[in-house]
DNA sequence: GTAGATGCAAAATGTTTGCTCTAAT
DNA sequence: ATTAGAGCAAACATTTTGCATCTAC
């Protein structure tokens, strides 16, 4: 788990310092698409004296070796995919929350079918908009006190 | 053309403004998914005296209306979108350009027969990242200076 | 005349950078 | 000992906001 990030580092150059041991172990154990801001706030209780520069710079070597992939969200920040496997994304356009998804049927697009031109085709991805279960029960109770109300 | 506009804006409830139709003209000429930026330097020859704060709640007003859809670009603003039909995006890895395209095999994809268990569709959109034409021929002029020297 | 829009400047975000000091190798 | 990395503060880029002025209706 951890021996595998040990070995991606040396592989990669990178020295292998408490901050990116804590970052790492963060990433592996919440899979929500957390941006910079979130996950300084987290590994601040571990690691009171980290600063959030490190984390974007860290942030950035992790994706620059390929252990993160980024993207942007809708509400305007950088966020980090731990998954970097071939996957699709489920988006709430409530709450921001990215769920992943990763089926055949996404996967296996008639990308060359396409009349593209010129265009070379690295690879593509789905994004999926709509609203998550958390929020439909929100917005449900919403209305049903608005009612009462 | 402008016409449409001038419903729009009429049936929106919105007062139109030399600001609105002159934001609302360069939208309608070119295509290629601006940012406010540029919509500014833009505007700004025919309109000297218009501000960036105004861009931006045009913009904004223009999403609200279902004129215009936003999307973030890799690098880091909010482009906008004159063709809100359903349709799906070419990105240029290297430049970060945005060709729009509308195919079939893309639009029906089997969403419903996706196990997305409590997630309510909307709509979605597929991302197809790669190299554009242009950047292709400026990577091989690259390689080519690159042999000679 | 009045509501709504503009333009300016200031503030708020999110992110990057330069530099000094520290720590990993 | 050497070099990469951390932490701080300042800079930067993009976007939003508050408010006084102006203009479309």
């Amino acid at each position: 788990m951890i021996d595998r990030f040990i070995q991606i580092c040396k592989e990669a150059n990178l020295n292998i310092t408490p901050q990116r041991i804590v970052i790492y172990k963060e990433l592996l154990n919440h899979h929500e698409h957390p941006d910079a801001e979130t996950i300084y706030r987290r590994v601040k209780e571990q690691f009171p004296t980290i600063s959030l520069a490190t984390i974007y710079k860290t942030l950035d070597t992790f994706v620059k070796i390929g252990l993160l992939s980024p993207f942007r969200s809708g509400a305007g920040t950088t966020r980090y995919d731990t998954n970097i496997e071939h996957h699709h994304h489920l988006v709430c356009i409530h709450c921001d929350k990215v769920i992943d998804i990763s089926h055949d049927a996404l996967a296996n697009l008639p990308i060359e079918s396409l009349p593209l031109e010129d265009f070379q085709v690295i690879n593509h991805q789905v994004e999926i908009k709509g609203v998550c279960g958390d929020c439909q029960k929100k917005s449900k109770q919403t209305m049903k006190s608005q009612t009462t109300n």
